[in-house]
DNA sequence: TTACTATATGAGTATATAAACACATAGTCA
DNA sequence: TGACTATGTGTTTATATACTCATATAGTAA
């Protein structure tokens, strides 16, 4: 059986992958491996409400994916957990093997 | 803007990252990276009930994290994609930079 | 065949999440 | 000061998800 401790680990981990469990959300951490950027270059960028992008960067700086600094009017976004990059090339890699498997099954038909 | 091959390719990354969104169901993943398991050691280790498991097990292998084998009255899951077992290193890394941060925060007060 | 075990799935309920809109806050500049 | 711009947040509504229980499927063994 897990211990408590192992339970916690899970529920916080799962919290960081929820927090990356959105298009926009993987758009933005996407875009920001470029460079740092403000909300409404952002916004303009995936093409999506302000709003809306202002909600899905706080559940990014909730989780210590991303952070931010203010300079004047503009908030800047910024990634501080580059080894998510690692991750997306992971599940271009695992997409890249379901197609292959899609592929042989068709094959077989 | 993004372009629609981008947005796809985020959706389809956000089904992978949303199955390993879970405490249950990166338990199931932390569990197999040592060994191939039935589902019924599997809801034994994590303590959860089979049915529930068995659907956990089936978003997994949906996306493309797992596999799995039949063995007589037994199905038997194995990871499928080992490169998830570096985001979790990543997650965990994440965690570390929340906490010495607010130790810092602490510090100030 | 029947009884048993492992697994999967349908249906209902409770909870969580996302989006949209309106509004609030806060910095800038005339 | 007031007008403007960028950002964040409260609220509502629609949708998605997880869990539980009951049931179905399928392999095993007597």
């Amino acid at each position: 059986m897990l211990t408590n401790q192992k339970r916690l680990l899970f529920e916080k981990q799962a919290e960081i992958a929820k927090s990356i469990s959105h298009p926009l959300r993987i758009a933005i951490v996407d875009l920001l491996k470029d460079g740092d950027q403000c909300v409404c270059d952002i916004a303009q960028h995936i093409g999506a409400e302000r709003s809306n992008v202002s909600r899905h960067l706080s559940v990014l700086v909730g989780c210590g994916v991303l952070d931010y600094r203010k300079e004047g009017l503009k908030v800047i976004y910024k990634l501080k957990a580059p080894c998510i990059l690692d991750f997306f090339s992971c599940m271009t890699t695992c997409l890249k093997q379901q197609a292959e498997d899609n592929e042989k099954l068709l094959a077989a038909l």
